[in-house]
DNA sequence: GTGGTCTAGACCACG
DNA sequence: GTGGTCTAGACCACC
């Protein structure tokens, strides 16, 4: 499955499938010209409404990262994976920012905060290897 | 300045609140028992409707953190700041399990991410000693 | 004491010293004539600001049930007691009313509310006994 | 038509909105999963303001009772029916030790109250006859 | 169409 | 002065 999507996310539905995508692109594990699901596809797969589909793909193609070829459908653009590789990076950034900021205001020192960091980094790989 | 308010945020004036005052409480800068600004003082003070830190102040006192007295005030509860210790607590550790999951799913090696880590709490330094 | 007030209530502090009252003076435990505690005085008693206390007084004169004679004091009405009781009537019959009411709209039988109206006068005994 | 408020009434519109429809789920009339009507709609419908329904929405679904799916409306959530029953009976309970407290609190004794008891039934049973 | 959030301002009861 | 409730109506995101 390209995305995995959690209806009940704090976040959007349609946030967390561009980030996904963007992040899939960043990754490779989209290559360069290479074809997306159909809307109505990836909508039947995700559950999800058409129109969200649609409307991601609008979002990404306006940001130069989709391109759309009538007929024939949604391809990652030309030189998309450095852009979303960029764009990924600001993403965590952002989010780890986020995180130091709460920590902060929530009277954590820098040692409570690394050590949650190493947690939640362990955490990680054990889901990894159960998953793989 | 008791709370500080950012009303193009992401997430929700009402839950910029909320967890600001579920911090105050954990770090004691509100005490037990200690009484918080009135609503329509707090409303004028962060420009804000005083309908949303009414809304606020309802929805702490659900959580058993705050305790109104119609006509005289709205009061941190008894056992708040345990409570609120651990709700912070949990929401830092929701936010860097986000980063996280966010990093890993960006094609981050555990390594950039700690990086990325440092360097947001030399930001913060920074910006404290700016501050102060 | 008097009066036994619940700030906590849903009932308003001055509704519940009206009916308190009313119902003091129609079991007799309040005799024609006799005078009412100040309205300092009770006030302090019940941990109750004095303006309610004031205006509990004021209504039930305005019912016809209180006398100010100004300098001297607060009394009990001469044809009191009987007005009471039919006031007190009313209200307990109100009450069982509602009860009744919210029992058959949360689908439960007569010999279910019977059933817990027994239990509720049992209740009511033990606690009258341990009381005395 | 699935509620009825009676905007004089002492307990608040949002009150009764909210446990009629606890009663509703408690006795099957609101099946598990089934949808509300929508706020806007039952806004219409009660003569309520669309927030007052909101709010109620909000209200029950921290309770857990009912489960909100942006965009597609309210739904009962799962095991929602056991809760309100529960929820239920002890509201129903709440009210008849209330009467019996103020049947006390009034002077009358168990056998005075039980024919009150006794009358309110039977008033029912005749309301309820009129009505089919 | 759906709900979520916020603003604005009214009225009431209580202190 | 305090909070509680309700009305009215705006804007946004999602279906």
């Amino acid at each position: 499955m390209l995305l995995e999507i959690d209806p009940a996310a704090a976040t959007s539905v349609s946030e967390q499938m561009a980030e996904q995508i963007r992040f899939a692109i960043a990754t490779g594990r989209l290559g360069s010209s290479e074809r997306l699901p159909s809307v109505r596809g990836l909508a039947r797969d995700l559950l999800v409404n058409p129109n969200t589909v649609a409307k991601v793909y609008r979002d990404l193609e306006r940001e130069g990262i989709l391109r759309t070829r009538p007929g024939s459908g949604v391809f990652v653009a030309e030189r998309a994976a450095l852009r979303c590789r960029r764009k990924s990076r600001e993403a965590v950034r952002r989010a780890v920012r986020e995180a130091v900021a709460k920590g902060r205001a929530a009277g954590l020192g820098v040692r409570e905060i690394r050590e949650m960091l190493r947690e939640c980094l362990d955490e990680e790989k054990v889901g990894n290897h159960a998953r793989v």
